[in-house]
DNA sequence: GATTTCATTTGATATATGTCACAAAATCAT
DNA sequence: ATGATTTTGTGACATATATCAAATGAAATC
């Protein structure tokens, strides 16, 4: 098996140990992807079979709020991107975009989401990487509580400092609910 | 077996079909509770083993930050309410209490998780409960980027009327972001 | 390396929301 | 019912952020 599938199957198999054979059942369904700058992993309102998972690079996702890209989130490095819309056979929500040429594994979802109900393990598997999402989304959502904006972005730079070394501020500003200028005016101090 | 607990399966077994044995397994955990107003579900920063599911009431979690309660969601009927990181082993980020005197489901999950790596049955159902859980947590997130909190407001009461109805307008300022004056601004329109 | 494009910073002003103080209304407990 | 408590509404003012405009700086392209 190839080490990078290993690397994603390792990142989310947790506490459980997967048999061989779920393992290959796992890997006859990804592929690896060398992708540039700016290429489109995901439309939003479009319906997609694939999900993916960052081996090197960074990648964007934001949806059109009256016409302005609204950035929900930034991935890097052993991060997944993808919408569990496109899970349940929904157009996504957002559109997934990458911001450096990047290396990642693509997931068929709609190829592996039916073994999840003929196979424990991959349902577990599949279990603990939609758990983990949720937890993220979780602290997402404590985060977006926050009430001044300038607490939000000492704690983003505390938590995800190379964030600030590889997403333009113009998406972080957008991502932190703020406009380019007054992210700009707390950097500076 | 109880006709609420039928409600609650049912509710999550999607296009999945239990068998009895399943359902029974299931239901070995579950218990009816009668709790009044004000009754607090599960504390912040403690360990918990059992989320609930509201049969009849309305209930409300929030988490204090710098001494202010900060409101993040209102459950009502035939929703579940509990905390990801209980379902971890974890303590719990939000207090969960009741707004109105309730009748909710236990669902002991510290006996009920252990059974996901035995029946794949279960492990789906959990699935489908934490991939809903997961679905909301997006509308949540994408609500909350909106940028102005009169849209937020609107959203709020054109797709959740019901929680104006039954949920204090304070603990729903906390929740948008805003103090109660300015709701009570923003509907003085 | 020069040129174009894109990202960031700075300034002046407008607007939205917060804060504090208090009044009115609704709800709860006795 | 009555008074006490909680919830909601209104006013005056302070502050944070948005908006618009322009300058500077950095990166990509040729």
């Amino acid at each position: 098996m190839d080490i990078l599938y290993q690397r994603f199957i390792d990142h989310y198999s947790g506490s459980q140990q997967l048999t061989d054979h779920t393992k290959a059942e796992i890997c006859n369904h990804l592929s690896i992807l060398h992708l540039n700058k700016k290429h489109v992993l995901i439309k939003e309102n479009q319906r997609h079979d694939f999900a993916y998972f960052v081996i090197k690079g960074a990648v964007r996702s934001y949806f059109l709020k009256d016409g302005i890209e609204v950035n929900t989130w930034f991935a890097l490095e052993n991060d997944m991107v993808g919408s569990l819309q496109n899970f349940n056979d929904k157009p996504s929500k957002e559109t997934i975009e990458l911001v450096e040429n990047s290396t990642l594994i693509s997931i068929n979802l709609k190829k592996l989401k039916p073994l999840m109900f003929l196979n424990i393990q991959i349902s577990n598997f599949i279990n603990a990487v939609i758990e983990e999402y949720a937890l993220f989304l979780e602290k997402k959502i404590y985060f977006s509580q926050m009430m001044h904006s300038i607490d939000k972005y000492l704690i983003l730079l505390d938590k995800e400092p190379q964030l600030f070394q590889r997403i333009p501020l113009t998406y972080i500003a957008s991502f932190l609910g703020i406009t380019r200028e007054t992210l700009s005016r707390l950097r500076a101090k």
